[in-house]
DNA sequence: CTCGTGCTTGGAAGTTTCTTTCATTTTGAT
DNA sequence: ATCAAAATGAAAGAAACTTCCAAGCACGAG
């Protein structure tokens, strides 16, 4: 019995994940040789990575300053209750802010943490005053300027 | 006089930047046809696009789970003391730790915000106790564990 | 207004690359 | 040891990329 024939991965996989990783345009024949096998072998593995859901996307990543957005601020916030509805409506609003990229409820001083990117100091003032002490359900915003990117997106170490 | 030749962004080259950020591995014909364009035009902006560094990279996103990295943790560092020396010595010492897939010297209660994915909380018991409280100048650590990741590396919003 | 310069465009040729097919090998269970 | 299922690699066929070139457009000088 089978399951959803998700195999193990062996290391011919994790390598073509890991140079895939690295570079999403990879020509097949390259990644082939990277991995010593065929080019067809090495096509059909990559597929079934993707068809699998090893490989969510393979996604461009643009230089934030080169498009007029240099500033990151992550921002801490508190709700005033913790329900499930105001986790959901909270959530829901943050979804539709596209100046937020990474949301997260945690657990400690904060109910989630936010990562948003804007043009300068003035774009996030505009952004702070006008929509995130706006959100529903926010008791507390606490905000921390970055100064310095020293790591953003590493790549994912298996 | 053309400095380093950085024209204006038009509204083609931000389509292509918009649908290479969704699908970098979209064939050339396919986005010429999304931006109206023909293939050679398409080829040429998308060439210069990356030439003069709007695309940084294009990366496979790995689902992390998949890979045994199902757990994702955010944790504040403050430093003993705020010299240069001291945050080049703790940048050099994060750089190297492959968990830590963001790395960011913020203004105010922290010194660094980390984003760190490890398999399980267990762990990042592990990492903590072993790594995290032995990384150079450290004072405190504070660490939120992430119940529910709401939104992951969304697309640059421009 | 007209001309000329320089940049951008799109069609098509030539080349590279991908994707499928198929016979063979390997794997894994009995 | 034997068989069935799965994976492999070489090669053919299909599709895509990359370059070349003539034509179009914008813009400034005269």
């Amino acid at each position: 019995m089978k399951e959803t024939s998700k195999h193990e991965l062996d290391r011919m996989d994790r390598n073509i994940l890991r140079a895939l990783q690295k570079d999403g345009r990879l020509a097949n024949a390259d990644l082939a040789k990277m991995v010593n096998a065929s080019a067809a072998t090495c096509h059909r593995r990559t597929q079934r990575l993707f068809d699998e859901g090893y490989i969510a996307s393979v996604r461009a990543q643009i230089a934030p300053a080169t498009v007029g957005l240099g500033a990151l601020v992550m921002v801490g916030v508190v709700l005033d209750r913790s329900t499930p509805e105001s986790f959901a409506e909270f959530e829901k609003a943050v979804g539709a802010m596209k100046e937020v990229l990474d949301c997260n409820l945690v657990a400690g001083d904060f109910d989630y943490l936010l990562k948003i990117r804007v043009r300068d100091m003035a774009g996030f003032n505009l952004l702070h005053g006008k929509q995130l002490i706006a959100l529903p359900g926010v008791r507390q915003i606490r905000t921390f300027f970055v100064l310095k990117e020293v790591k953003d997106n590493a790549p994912l170490p298996f």
